[in-house]
DNA sequence: AATGAATGAGCTTTCATTCAT
DNA sequence: CATGAATGAAAGCTCATTCAT
């Protein structure tokens, strides 16, 4: 119990049982003295490096976005193909999700229903829609298909979301393997997407009935 | 408040008002004191009718749920074109959520992040997944593409994730019509669809190269 | 401990534990928990009629001092003489004081010391300096003595000091009877002010020699 | 920080810091951590040198009610007017309050309303109630007035609080002029004294009519 | 049937105080 | 000598839930 270690490692120690604890609860059901508890240390300490619970929570937001972000940078090395750099961005995405099924529950699950938390989520999510936009008109323009540019920001938010669905249930299901996850995904949106970026365009056979 | 209602019609007015709390306040923030008062009614009632605030917001989760799933029921009418099909299941659900916004923030975003509900809401997706594969599955078989069954759930899975984000954003945007984002959804769903249903299947060029 | 008692009761009660709570331990000592168990009624309680402990504390200070004023009023019948009737008002406050320690230390201790309630409680200081005030130039006129009118003031604000100074003492000493610390207070201060009021003053000899 | 400085020095570094905020929060709402933080030291310190919060409190107030005690005691020369004793006496009194706003603040505002201190307190006030009824008796043999020994120190107690209230008063009123406080204070208390000592005393006409 | 009155239990937060280095 | 690290203990406040009328 009287371990002093540095603070840099205590707060480590505390966003990960805080991560772990928020995922298994709930923001609300979560207590600080649990998290505390799982962190092995006593809740003064908590607030003494990482403040107040909400504090906490956005702690956990941003550690946790922030190493997804870089996995999938990582993962998206600049290639000539860019279905293959698409594939790559998923398989990074899928395979942190996966290896982080705690951190992204957080992300994605807690932090989207607390209406506090509500701005620093969609700034994220913002600039991960962004990314993908630019993955899709780079993808474009290789494949010389003119496109009206608000469109690709409107398509990346449609499958960042139909992402976030697939991972939210990759995070749930242990057994299921994430470059498995990451195919299927691929399969749906470049498929789909090839498509649409060569001009096809689906619409309504007669004019809305109502 | 002395008005002696039948019980049905009192139940009713509670739900209304226990979605409207629990929508606008989320479900640990809300308070049976102010659903009781927003129904216009004394807290031992609520109890009386409908129970635990876990029970009311189980029943709240249901009537909306079923008044979702009747009206989109009610929108696919059978006829030859399964894209046309698809396309009428997609205005119901975007037209019903427009309509309700508050019952839709409480199906999917309170009780998606509180782990109590998450059986109850997987039962109630997994119900709609299997209606979105029967849909998929038909306009397979019409288009006479062989497909292999398990598939069918997964993509409808992917498709079920990408609405409901549509719906999250279509809830929040005041402004926004139902009809144009039914429109885009299909856009990116079915022209993909169309092509996977097809045979066509996007495979990574080379083994992973992890 | 179920005895149902209506609220106006129960908020008596609830006010006689605070100002003794209060009294006997100071502001900051004074826990909720001790209130609402001397009130023999449980902490919520004492939330739901009262409010917070800032809120119930005020509340005390307002029901003490609307009594103490009342008590001084109802002492100081209008008559001819106007030593007579300052001796009236101030027979009326050392009784007060007298018989409701608790609440004068409530009153004049601990609301002084706690920045948040010096307004609330600056406001009622004035109201009485004020009454003396006019108990002081009534006087003048009576004796038919030139004076400043700004003085009043003053002199109303030192003479308030001193009472109050003697009545701290007086709470916090069981035995001494209130009409003898009346009769002193009268004996300083009226010998002393109708001397003033007849046009005496006391000046430095020499200039200030710092 | 590292600056090894001798003991008696940081003491009174620390005894600075703490009368400014304790002055300054009041003494629950103060804490060590301000305090120790204030006097640019660590908290450790704090307690290895002076104690515990409360002792840390004591030693302010000792220190401050003995530098006033000096201040006063210089002030008053012996000479043979009594009431330029007395004058000098208050100017010099109001003239260290004046310029040690927060040492007065903790001495009389926070002390008072601490149960714990009432003792400390109550000493500090009787030593210089003890001098003032000393001036008051030689000031009476001066003038040749026989007057009975016990009334000196209740009229002592009388003249000390209006002092004191009128130095609340000036300390929270930066811009008011000790010399003019104490002008006001001699005006009151000398022509009212004065008159006593010659043998004048107020008596309600009738007997108490209660 | 309907409600004002009542509470047990729990949560976040803060602080004085002390080790171990 | 000096301090960062650590904690026990308590306080304010809220809420779901239930009686008694």
């Amino acid at each position: 119990m009287l371990k002093r270690l540095p603070r840099v490692v205590r707060e480590q120690q505390m966003l990960d049982a805080a991560v772990k604890v928020f995922a298994r609860r709930g923001f609300h059901t979560a207590s600080m003295d649990e998290i505390a508890e799982v962190a092995g240390i006593s809740k003064p300490m908590v607030y003494a490096y990482l403040g107040t619970k909400d504090e906490l929570f956005v702690a956990c937001l941003r550690r946790e976005a922030t190493r997804l972000m870089e996995a999938v940078a990582a993962g998206v090395r600049p290639t000539a193909r860019p279905d293959e750099q698409l594939w790559n961005g998923l398989r990074a995405f899928f395979a942190f999700v996966g290896a982080h099924r705690d951190g992204w529950r957080v992300l994605y699950r807690q932090a989207r229903s607390e209406p506090q938390f509500t701005g620093e989520l969609a700034g994220m999510r913002a600039r991960i829609v962004e990314v993908v936009a630019g993955l899709l008109e780079s993808a474009c323009a290789a494949a010389a298909v003119p496109a009206r540019p608000g469109d690709f920001t409107a398509m990346a938010y449609a499958y960042v979301g139909a992402a976030e669905s697939l991972a939210d249930w990759l995070a749930d299901h242990e057994e299921e393997d994430p470059d498995h996850t990451a195919t299927r995904m691929m399969n749906f949106v470049w498929v789909g997407a090839e498509s649409l970026l060569r001009g096809r365009i689906w619409r309504a056979q007669e004019g809305p009935s109502r």
